[in-house]
DNA sequence: ATTTATAAAATGAACGTTCATTCATCAACT
DNA sequence: AGTTGATGAATGAACGTTCATTTTATAAAT
């Protein structure tokens, strides 16, 4: 019965996600962490070194399922501008769908609070997607430029508009969906 | 003698700007904020109610000086484009020469670390590039998308590349400048 | 089947430390 | 003498972490 790890351990692992988003790092107490997953603070050092590896652990796992979702359905085979379109929606999607982990991940790439082996560590996944863009380069249907200031303009926004998405201040519905990637496409198609 | 404020309340403001991008603002006490402005921790109460306080006051006085810049030799009697030319750069110099200052935004704006009145106090002043923005569409010249569309395209992506900058993972010198302008700008012109 | 022995998982209370904040006192200037 | 700006030391609360112990699961022996 070695199934899915203890579901204290995901249990732990969720109710972290959520302290931190709602009251930050730096106000997310262990004991709070640890009653929210309706455990004993004891009982996350069975599967935690710490609270940094708690922190560092949720975010590999958050970022390793934000890329698994990135790539659903894309494959090396297609057309350039059709296999962009696939991922952007797909990362469009789980920016709108699991509002809790890309706050979470916005929150992760703008402190100091992960440690830089686990950035690493969860940028790996990202390969694909600066391969189609290399191979979009060679074609010449995208600009010759950094894979940074592709991503800057593509990816990145998304951010944004999921964090004014969650202060109710911007839809992300339907036709603004559209926009969004016609945007995106513009600011990086040759 | 009321000239610039105390300098302690400067040296106080600068010395957590450094704390909390170094280390977090979980990870930022008041004793070491003292230490690194040469003060003692019972001075602070001098001058912020709390340390709260003390985060909200730099966060406005910080944005408020981005605002400032944004908008240096702009006139809204030029044409849109020139307009947008201007700001766009004045945004891309700030980032670029004040790096702290600009991490230090980015945190907070990813963070539950600063109070909702505080936000809004910090975005009034970003007025002027909205309106730019209002005429750009009347004459055709910008797509007639939401402003936070706008924004997520052409001001939010030099927050992702500042922290490449950082990291030293990518370069923003002229030539990548001039990229960046033009993508920013390919997105959101008509 | 039931009991007994052993290991594993989980815990509440306690520890030492660190934190934000306060307080009694001081030095400098009026 | 009195006011002001500043301080180092003190304080209580809260934190991350550990520990002695209990509870639960596992297996062996009857």
């Amino acid at each position: 019965m070695k199934e899915k790890i203890s579901d204290k351990y995901s249990a732990l692992l969720h109710a972290t996600l959520t302290m931190v988003n709602n009251r930050g790092f730096h106000d997310a107490p262990m004991s709070k962490i640890a009653k929210l997953a309706g455990v004993s603070p004891a009982t996350i050092y069975l599967y935690f070194e710490n609270k940094q590896d708690l922190i560092n652990k949720l975010y590999v796992e958050v970022k390793a399922s934000f890329c698994s979702h990135a790539f659903q359905g894309y494959s090396t085979e297609l057309p350039v501008k059709k296999g962009f379109e696939i991922i952007w929606y797909n990362i469009a999607d789980y920016k709108l769908n699991k509002l809790e982990e890309s706050m979470f991940l916005s929150q992760c790439d703008n402190t100091p609070m992960i440690d830089g082996e686990s950035i690493q560590e969860g940028l790996k996944h990202l390969q694909p997607l600066l391969d189609l863009w290399e191979r979009g380069k060679k074609e010449g249907i995208i600009k010759p430029i950094s894979p940074y200031l592709l991503y800057a303009y593509t990816v990145y926004p998304l951010s944004f508009l999921l964090a004014m998405h969650v202060k109710s201040l911007c839809e992300v519905g339907g036709k603004y969906r559209l926009e969004a990637f016609q945007a995106a496409w513009d600011s990086i198609k040759v």
